[in-house]
DNA sequence: TTGTATGCGTTATCAT
DNA sequence: ATGATAACGCATACAA
């Protein structure tokens, strides 16, 4: 009922499961005609070698766990389909395991990885650091994307502050004077950064109206409803994701403001969705962080004993700036 | 360098592995100091069990395995989410293989599969049903979504002629009469059961202007093209999918056509971005499908030898018509 | 070239 | 309650 198992076959062809082994792994040393009957064989039998057993006698899985919270949907989705691509192309299988619900389940998830995988990708912008390089299973490579600095291996993080900076500077080159920003949650990391790269990116002394929200477009509505009552004469305002912006956007078009003529608002990742909108925002593209996370990972696996450079480098992508109609009038 | 075994625990606690395994799982047969010492020891040496010799011994992986192609990418991901969530509450893993690549490559990820999971959901809309079953690892429980129809097992399907017919009974009731149909891959199921359905559904005889797309927004914009240069009287266009209906209605407005009244247009699927547009479409929640689609198989892997019905029932999930401003005037 | 035997890390059976 | 040991399915030294 567990299908046919290696002894099947070399009972089949007469044969020892050593050579059934040898003869389906390819190996050399095997004569023409075994091969051909333990081929025969298996095929008669549709004998379909089982993967846990081969992990645990290789101690190898050609695996890589994926790690990551449900956080702001389209991330999630675009991460895992750069790495399954990317994973996929050098014959690697993907482990999901997302972590909702709370540490403790996260720390259990992380452990159910041992002996299931080769390697972690794991993302968890909301945890402390400490925390989260205590919970990874030991003496298992692992590559973070943004995750608040870990130095336990290769990092890749989005330069939110560069990102956040190249907004300041737009909306200083449009001529806007009274700047306000809705950040995101204050244990995210990302949100963290990218408040502070715009504020540093302004004129020094420059004062900046602040709302938070919780990365969502209902959050960003009513941050934004907030802020027009604290702030009413600002003119430019950065949104730390595009999700929150559009929900800015229409709270200050049912105020009557014109964009972008009386307020310019940028947001943050370039969603699908800001292109339709005509959103001016920072393109971060997410599929190829897990693509560059995925093949890192497994260029670090292959790579085992042989690079004496096994320094865990830290690559920050740049997400350009799209300028759209929310920042400068279109033609 | 491979972590602690459970052997390593048994000789720092100075008890029998057994007696380890027994502590740790929490069997009652175990003296308290016995659990003691046995819990202790592992906190000490950071032991994590291997899951892959726990499979191989249990003959249970607690993971699910998902084969489906990357094809049009919102669903992918909608559909992964609802897996993941429903998986991990069970706690199972998700192990992904995305299957883009031709069909050996298909064959090969199927087959990788064995060994490593307990059972498998599968979509794969653009398969011929006998092929697919045959790729499919034998005595491998499985849940297949939107496949047209495999026999071997619980099924879920969107009703897709269900649903386009709905758009044909809103289109006559709007007081249409010209009606044109945009189409998906002619080797894609849903594609053809949509068409299939919109044409049943109106009055018998009614002509149908018709293109054929790919799914994509640029090839819903190059089959609208066409259609208004063969049949420019159309007043109302059924496209297969949100992101072709968006291209579609480009074509339509550069073309100078008032949408919804001069073209009634509507869609399928209900992606994010049709909220925006404003497009009348056909609401299938993929993550729900996802979600049932895992609880199935989990309740499937858990309940044999009890339940005497195994039938392999198929669901049929009707998505409901959503009518937004591309078919009626909005307030 | 081929076969025998051992190990991978864990659970479970059977004694004790 | 505890310990020795045989599976689980496969790969691979070591012999032959």
């Amino acid at each position: 009922m567990t299908g046919a198992t290696i002894r099947d076959v070399a009972r089949r062809a007469a044969v020892s499961v050593a050579s059934v082994s040898r003869a389906l792994n390819g190996l050399s040393s095997v004569h023409p005609d075994t091969r051909a009957r333990v081929l025969a064989a298996a095929e008669a039998l549709g004998y379909v070698p089982h993967a846990g057993a081969r992990s645990l006698s290789l101690a190898r899985t050609h695996a890589i766990g994926v790690v990551m919270p449900d956080l702001h949907g389209e991330f999630f989705s675009e991460v895992i389909r750069g790495l399954a691509g990317a994973a996929s192309a050098r014959g690697y299988h993907l482990i999901l395991s997302n972590i909702d619900e709370g540490e403790d389940h996260m720390a259990a998830a992380l452990r159910a990885m041992r002996g299931r995988v080769d390697g972690l990708v794991a993302m968890a912008p909301h945890v402390a650091p400490p925390a989260f390089a205590a919970l990874l299973p030991p003496r298992l490579p692992t590559v973070t994307i943004n995750t608040p600095d870990y130095a336990g291996g290769p990092a890749l993080r989005v330069d939110n502050r560069g990102g956040a900076a190249a907004v300041a500077r737009h909306f200083v080159t449009i001529g806007r004077k009274r700047f306000a920003h809705i950040a995101g949650p204050a244990i995210n990391a990302d949100a963290l950064e990218r408040r502070d790269g715009f504020a540093a990116a302004l004129p020094a002394g420059t004062p900046i109206a602040m709302a938070e929200g919780d990365f969502t477009e209902a959050g960003g509505a009513r941050a934004m409803a907030e802020l027009l009552t604290t702030d009413a004469a600002i003119d430019a305002v950065f949104v730390a994701n595009d999700m929150m912006a559009l929900g800015a956007l229409q709270t200050l078009r049912d105020a009557g403001r014109r964009i972008p003529q009386d307020v310019a608002v940028a947001g943050f990742d370039d969603v699908p969705l800001a292109r339709y909108v005509s959103l001016t925002t920072l393109r971060v593209n997410m599929a190829d962080l897990g693509g560059r996370a995925a093949t890192r990972l497994i260029d670090a696996l292959e790579g085992e004993g042989e690079g004496a450079g096994e320094v865990p480098t830290a690559d920050l992508i740049v997400p350009p700036l799209i300028v759209r109609g929310t920042t400068v009038m279109e033609p």
